[in-house]
RNA sequence: GGGCGAAUAGCUCAGGGGGAGAGCACUUGCCUUACAAGCAAGGGGUCAGAGGUUCGAAUCCUCUUUCGCCCA
């Protein structure tokens, strides 16, 4: 025999977290099996901000892809998570620009190189820190297998991918209208820009005819562009305005002369009709002005400050020349109104700046191309949304896609590949930095701008495995399994991994995608920093532990609704693993005299015959939850059947065999509580994987199967063990014994006082059963079953119970209070005459008999016998009373 | 304006054509040798409203109301 330290008497998730995970990198167990017999199973992580801290999004986020490839490193799958960071251009660049600020510096005082000297040293820095915090919720990556969007080889994928797209024409550089943040001074993606309500003016101009009397009036939210006017539209069959056709106007407050025309665009129902068209600085009247051959222009430069071409309103912010604008206007009498408008106004997801529609000269992806195929793979289902309605959010994008603005004006990423050459003019991209122009052997220039942070992200399901090497990672590693992430992101990065994955690889890049919820507060508000309700998983670690956060979280994962997380639910999730702890403890105080016994060669009696058929079905539920993904429907069954079952009645009986059962059934129980114990710890490994591991190590051989839990093998499917009998006549016990405990309660008999039982049954085999199980029933309802018999007849002095079929009478002192006697059994019959008059009702229903189907109309049948029977002795019961 | 989702116990939410569930909160009694982060017992719901399909609707369909999100 072999005998272990016992548990201590509390839990110490801290010791546990680091001693464990320490344990587990170190042995390697994180690195996928190198058996090349195994399936593989992939996951590659979204690759956290490097200079980011750990919010409850990824720590959900995290628990999720961790339950996954834990549970299919145990199914025996070669299970690979791989791990990384992302440069996150614009949101890093920021926080470095903050930092020198501070020494009152701008990047221009440091110049380009001096600058990502900055970046990197803050990179080194922080990247530790979000790994450590990765690390500090159980996350199984790979680490040896670590990557950086920035790193060698994935700016290698970057540049491999762009020059291939720009050989092709795919990406073209041009001059158009894009979303400017000033405050980063860079050019954004259509996506990028967050649309708010906000609630403005709107401001009613007067625009006076050249040569003649009166004026058109135009509706505008943004009085300051009109300086960047260069025609009025209107729609061309809107009768109000046909005759102005072709006429001109005259642009107040610079005077300079412009058209009136007809486009389609303009919406007649909004303002009066006539809308201002400045292709400088609105995306649509962009594209009217193309299909006008208008002029451009720019009256807002690119730090928000007016131009040259305001006149006397250059060098105003833009906020500066509104008020003036408005000003001059109302001295010129040609302000005629001014309404209150509520609009959506385009925000920078980085930093929340107005965004300002700016024209310049950017890179652009053709998409359409791209996104045939991308849509092709989805419709055919090689890559799967989980919940499925995600589905038609990405059609609906991926049909409407525009072409995408790659280039972005800042320092840090990844610089753009294209070379110019100063004496010829050539224009190329190139895989490695040339030295000289190909064309001339000129002197090159680079791109001064970088991509798009998504540019990388695009590729990181295939950058990460070693691509464009052709790695042995990458054969057997691609398409990875799954993906896991958010749906605020799916066009910014899942759409664009499946167009390049099918691009640059020839295959999707993961089978699924589990879009994951929103954690909000208990009020179900956003969390945010600015709110105040953020809950800080780190915080959430150190006070209730690791184990305790992931249960949680995997717990309030069903699908289809964002997640309202709460001190209160984390505190749930603790006192579960706590509830975990303590029945395994108690499982590991009562080895004595424990040795191996093959359950199969057990004696084996009704309890055990319960437990283990329980067991079977939970684990065969449990496993096709996990499978469909559905983390909260797996975390509770296992959360009712440890606590609900194994610790309120299995381990409750389990004590009569451990304290006072001879050698035999003392070793037979052991089993059996070791075998439950063991099967429920590897269930619940990949939600809580400290503790489970913790308790795996106090385990007795052979229940310790493997060195640790992370690489024991998943409980196996055995379901010669479902016992439809023995889970009935548990649950037949169970009732009987709540029914004493209710009785016992009701009279308020003391909790040490023992009662006395009397059990009447009319059917044979039921008296046997609870002759056979008496002790089950004297164990948990406190009392002594002193006669177990057919037709009994009332003793004086009891208290009457009544349960499927069974009489209780239950010994008092004193006499007994037939009032409240009557009172508790009429609501009983009440409740069961209730039942019986819905059965017949429908059992009276000629079309129920004739449509229902069969099975439905004989349980109905069956029950309403029953309920007639038991109300029938129910009924005698209480006449015998009064 | 278009689309999507939600409405079930006081709160947060599961469930999903045939007997209304959980956690927390609440009431009562218990420190019973695994656990007071616990044990036992209990109260509490015309499953948003209206119509329809069906033998049967909390569940499927339609409409309405309210709330949330996405896109324009």
């Amino acid at each position: 025999m072999e005998r272990k330290a016992l548990l201590s008497s509390v839990f110490d998730a801290q010791a546990a977290e680091t001693k464990w995970y320490e344990f587990w990198e170190r042995n390697g167990y994180f690195l996928p099996s190198p058996d090349s017999k195994r399936p593989p199973f992939s996951i590659v992580i979204p690759p956290p901000n490097v200079t980011g801290h750990l919010h409850m999004g990824h720590a959900l986020n995290l628990t999720l892809q961790d339950i996954v490839i834990r549970a299919k490193r145990m199914q025996g799958y070669a299970a690979l998570w791989v791990p990384g960071t992302d440069h996150a251009g614009i949101a890093t660049q920021n926080v470095v620009e903050r930092q020198i600020a501070q020494e009152g510096l701008s990047r221009h005082d440091l110049g380009r190189t001096e600058f990502l000297k900055r970046v990197w040293e803050w990179k080194e820095k922080y990247h530790q820190r979000i790994v450590e915090q990765l690390k500090r919720l159980g996350a199984s990556c790979d680490w040896t297998r670590e990557r950086f969007t920035m790193d060698e080889g994935l700016s290698r994928a970057v540049r491999e991918v762009f020059v291939r797209l720009f050989e092709e024409g795919l990406i073209y550089q041009g001059e158009y209208i894009v979303n400017w943040c000033p405050r980063c001074e860079t050019a954004l993606a259509d996506i990028e820009v967050e649309y708010k309500e906000v609630s403005g003016k709107l401001y009613f101009v007067r625009y006076p005819f050249v040569g003649g009397e009166g004026f058109l009036l135009v509706a505008t939210t943004r009085p300051e562009t009109m300086l960047g006017d260069v025609a009025l539209a209107v729609h061309p069959e809107d009768s109000r305005y046909q005759e102005f056709l072709g006429r001109s106007v005259c642009l107040p407050l610079l005077g300079r002369e412009i058209p009136v025309i007809a486009d389609v665009y303009v919406d007649r129902a909004f303002g009066t009709g006539v809308l201002k068209v400045t292709p400088a600085h609105d995306p649509h009247d962009f594209e009217i002005g193309r299909r006008h051959n208008l002029p451009i222009v720019r009256v807002i430069d690119t730090r928000g400050y007016m131009t040259e071409e305001a006149g006397p309103f250059a060098g105003l912010t833009r906020e500066e020349a509104r008020r003036a604008v408005l000003e001059a206007l109302e001295r010129e009498r040609l302000l005629e109104k001014v309404e209150d408008h509520v609009h959506a106004v385009g925000h920078c997801y980085r930093c929340g700046t107005v965004i300002e529609p700016l024209v310049s000269r950017q890179w652009f992806v053709r998409m359409k191309e791209l996104a045939r195929p991308a849509i092709q793979a989805v419709a055919e289902g090689r890559v799967v949304f989980v919940p499925e309605r995600w589905t038609k959010v990405y059609f609906e994008w991926m049909e409407n896609i525009k072409d995408w603005c790659i280039s972005r004006q800042i320092w840090w990423g990844h610089r753009i590949p294209v070379f110019s050459c100063r004496g010829c003019g050539y224009t190329f991209a190139h895989r490695e930095d040339p030295a000289a122009c190909p064309k001339c052997g000129g002197e090159v220039v680079q791109d001064e701008d970088v991509l798009d942070t998504w540019f990388s992200s695009a590729l990181w399901p295939f950058s990460t495995l070693g691509w464009p090497e052709a790695t042995e990672d990458l054969a057997r590693f691609y398409p990875t399994s799954l993906l896991v992430t958010g749906f605020d992101i799916i066009f910014f990065w899942v759409a664009r991994m499946i167009m390049m994955g099918l691009k640059f690889m020839g295959d999707v890049p993961f089978k699924k995608v589990y879009i994951t919820p929103l954690v909000r507060d208990a009020e179900g508000r956003k969390m945010s920093k600015s709110l105040g309700n953020a809950i800080d998983p780190l915080e959430v670690v150190e006070k209730y532990g690791s184990d305790a956060l992931r249960f949680a979280l995997a717990w309030l994962t069903v699908q289809g609704r964002d997640i309202h997380l709460s001190l209160q639910r984390i505190e749930a999730a603790r006192s579960f693993v706590n509830k975990l702890w303590n029945a395994s403890r108690f499982v590991l105080m009562n080895l004595d005299g424990f040795s191996f016994l093959p359950l199969g060669e057990a004696d084996l009696d009704l309890k055990d015959r319960w437990i283990l058929s329980r067991f079977q079905k939970v684990l065969k539920e449990s496993t096709e939850r996990l499978e469909a993904l559905e983390f909260g429907e797996f975390v509770q069954l296992l959360y009712d059947f440890v606590w609900s079952e194994y610790c309120d009645w299995y381990v409750e009986w389990s004590k009569d065999d451990l304290y006072r059962g001879d050698g035999r059934v003392r070793k037979k129980t052991q089993n059996v509580l070791l075998t439950v114990l063991s099967g429920l710890l590897r269930l619940l490994h990949p939600v809580v994987p400290f503790i489970t591991e913790e308790i795996w190590q106090h385990l007795p051989l052979p229940y310790r199967e493997k060195e640790s839990i992370m690489i024991a093998p998943w409980p196996v499917q055995e379901e010669q063990w479902f016992n439809d009998d023995a889970e009935k006549h548990i649950a037949l016990l169970q009732e009987l014994i709540r029914e004493i405990r209710y009785l016992r309660a009701e009279l308020r008999i003391p909790p040490a006082l023992e009662s006395v039982v009397w059990l009447g049954c009319e059917d044979d085999d039921l008296c046997a059963l609870l002759s056979s199980c008496k002790r089950y029933i004297e164990q948990l309802a406190k009392c002594s079953v002193e006669k177990i018999a057919k037709d009994l007849f009332r003793p004086k002095h009891v208290a009457l119970g009544r349960v499927r079929g069974v009489d209780v009478c239950l010994f008092v002192e004193s006499v007994v209070d037939v009032a409240s006697e009557v009172q508790r059994l009429t609501k009983k019959l009440s409740a069961l005459r209730q039942d019986l008059e819905r059965l017949k009702q429908r059992l009276d229903n000629p079309d129920f008999l004739a449509r229902a189907p069969e099975e439905v109309v004989e349980e109905e049948k069956r029950r309403y016998q029953e309920t007639l029977a038991e109300l029938g002795r129910l009924q005698r019961l209480l006449e015998g009373i009064q």
